[in-house]
DNA sequence: AAACCGCTCACCCAAAAGGATGATTTGATG
DNA sequence: CATCAAATCATCCTTTTGGGTGAGCGGTTT
């Protein structure tokens, strides 16, 4: 990256160079001062297209496949002691949102979903968000 | 596509005028002509970079439906350009562990997995960590 | 040989997550 | 009505993550 702003640099500072030498040598009061501009702009356009595609990865849009039926398991739900909004707080969670995220989907403030997150951990067994989403999907509490 | 062209060319136009409007009045015989150069170069290299980022757009992917058992999409594995090294780290990532875990079990220091999953996190285009393991699902890097 | 890539590690800083605890409100129920 | 669980929010403090950057090393590739 920061190799490729000293090529821009460079290519720059050619294509200065080689345009003050056009200037003087051919097109200086043959050509017009908007063809001038235009050529200028092209080039620079060109420039620009290739740092564009250089800097900006281009990524993809992936289609996200359809899932087949899923079925939550309620037994384990209740012996979980698993409540409807730490239910909503954990599907959420495994979608990958934060914390905060998911208090503003929520309409809570962030401490709740910390309260909420903290009970899922002791329910489910977990010491990190990313483990009680695991033992979720293992339970069958979530696709 | 057609329409970016012409968006393009209006642009170009209204740069182009607004550059002779500078030019009689204000910076004529002001500037030098590097400065000059310089300026309608970086505005023609803005303009590139948009150009480029219009017309090269990100393409869709669509993936098979996940029938049956999981099969790793090779595939998607290229396209991404996850290595393995940073594919090891994604799948205990899934697991549930935490950077200090992945990184005792890999036997490497807790900062080189800090970089695989900072390098997964923009090759997956996700933000957290629970975001990259439903990501990874999704494209069937990980079952 | 030079350029490039993957892997490794480090340091710094900021944000997010997690742990512990206490408090208030509300609805359901014995 | 008194009690209890659920939901809400807070405060304090620690750990974990994440972002950015730089750098060294060992293989390919050019």
């Amino acid at each position: 990256m920061t190799r490729t702003i000293f090529i821009y640099g460079l290519v720059l500072a050619a294509a200065v160079f080689m345009l003050k030498m056009l200037e003087y040598k051919f097109f200086y009061h043959q050509l017009s001062v908007e063809i001038y501009i235009g050529i200028i702009g092209l080039l620079f356009t060109i420039l620009g297209i290739w740092v564009g595609n250089k800097f900006t990865r281009r990524k993809k849009v992936f289609i996200a496949p359809p899932v087949g039926e899923f079925k939550v398991n309620e037994r384990i739900l209740t012996e979980t002691g698993i409540s409807k909004r730490e239910y909503e707080v954990l599907e959420l969670m495994a979608k990958g949102l934060s914390n905060q995220e998911i208090a503003d989907k929520l309409f809570v403030s962030l401490n709740t979903v910390k309260t909420h997150t903290a009970n899922l951990f002791v329910k489910l067994d977990a010491k990190r968000r990313t483990q009680a989403i695991q033992r979720a999907k293992e339970l069958q509490l979530i696709p």
